[in-house]
DNA sequence: TTTT
DNA sequence: TTTT
């Protein structure tokens, strides 16, 4: 019996790394920055900020790397990981990284397909390079994209409290 | 940006029950005691029992129907819905339940399909309600039954941290 | 062994309810909108809306009544709790509602004592309700007020990790 | 606006360091174990355990040296904190640690003050490294102590929901 | 280095 | 009854 659940909310520090394992699994990893203010002896306002290290697999690997962008703001809930690795002096080092399972993206909601572009949100074109700055490539995210809020992970429709039969 | 999450641990009050929605949709309703214990102002250790209504979906419901009775201990990760509903006087009533997108099962952990039964975690048959008693129709659970410790939703294997390619 | 675990950022729909228990107990009571936006079969965005009851108690009442009002966003920790009371035809009903543990504004961060005002965030004068629309009576926050981002929910400084002797 | 929130149930893979800050705050550091069991592709249980670092402050600190040991099971709340340190060679190295803000001791429950030992759950005597092996001095513990359950971090008569005057 |  |  135990439980392993880090939640955070905060904004990409850059844009996010997508690579692939040996095994052809997409992997993305995004740096991101969570703020705490609080208030000092002399009664100033302080803010410290921590800076996290989400790795996302498969597809919303690439729904990351493909929506969000350095200063997006995300939901992200995983688990806590420690890898062991090795430096160039052959000792071995951890690094703590969250292995996130689910991954919301904040900014920009009720901006669907349909809405006009403003800046920020459309597809960010990894798989087609040569198209990022043109901005004109932009698709219809999947349905289970991210580009939802914070409540359950699934679109209500798929489970709606409508019909209850109770 | 809002977030609507609860997480609970604890025991099921009474076997799940499971129907179907209109639409076909398998439902399953859980009730759900949680109990805090603190000490009183004369010291002594008292016990206060919430209890809480869970309604699953889907492949889901059937899993909590087959595998979990009266007494397994589950965790719960869910968002808050309060649904109205009329009473028999045509006054408006307000239920407030637990829509859970993931459920754990922790009793009987280490126990696989090829593990020996021993009271508790054998598929119940409520799809073939004959042979409801005599427990020989034990199958294999599906891949992600909620047999599974409070990690990730998902198996590690599927996202393992071993090949990230950073 | 058993969790009751409730976390909400949401919206207040009115201003916060201030009364006294008869032990003199400062409670406080507050209802929070979350919104859940999915994209419907057709493709369109649509937005749900859940409203929450939350009730807080002892000095932090006392906080949300005087530095929250309708249209304050909030993050709320809790657990879940559910009253039995009698209606008028003597019937037994029940409501569940959010005992808050924790409630951090989430308007306005950044501004403190010192701060310019600007249209929100100062403190209600519930205590002094003659001087409710005059906004000239604010006052220094206290030092653990709930103006705080989403970090650990006590200062910084007082469990600061630069200084961890190992 | 951001939330850096970590929720770790697991077991003290050996009891506390207590040391003391510069100046002087009583700082106990604690390694836990977190399991998750997943099926692999063979359809075989298996096991993969996690080990974070804990780091508490003040009274916790102290509550936590005299009251776990070695195997304790354990909930823990905190914020994620990574602190950057100088090896030998002076390069820069990171550890990334959980700072808890709440500490709930899971073994044990209903033994209070006035329950019988039985060989766990006593006071340990950092304060009193003499009588460490003799167990007689049993003192009973403060009153939020973290022998709680995972309810609300508050006693609930504190807070009690049986008096609000809604 | 925990535990079942 | 909130908000974007």
């Amino acid at each position: 019996m135990s439980l392993n659940k880090v939640m955070l909310i905060g904004r990409l520090g850059a844009d996010p790394e997508l690579k692939y394992s040996q095994s052809g699994t997409p992997v993305a990893r995004m740096r991101i920055a969570t703020s705490e203010t609080y208030t000092d002896r002399e009664g100033n306002r302080q803010e410290s900020t921590e800076w996290h290290t989400v790795v996302v697999f498969q597809r919303q690997a690439e729904n990351c790397a493909n929506y969000l962008s350095k200063g997006s703001m995300v939901y992200v809930e995983g688990s806590l990981q420690t890898r062991q690795w090795q430096d160039q002096q052959g000792q071995n080092r951890y690094t703590t990284e969250i292995k996130g399972q689910r991954v919301q993206f904040l900014d920009r909601k009720g901006d669907g397909p349909g809405a006009p572009a403003q800046g920020g949100g459309e597809r960010r074109s990894f798989q087609q390079p040569q198209q990022s700055q043109q901005r004109g490539g932009r698709q219809a995210p999947p349905a289970d994209d991210g580009f939802d809020d914070l409540g359950p992970a699934f679109p209500s429709e798929v489970s709606g409290m409508d019909d209850v039969p109770f």
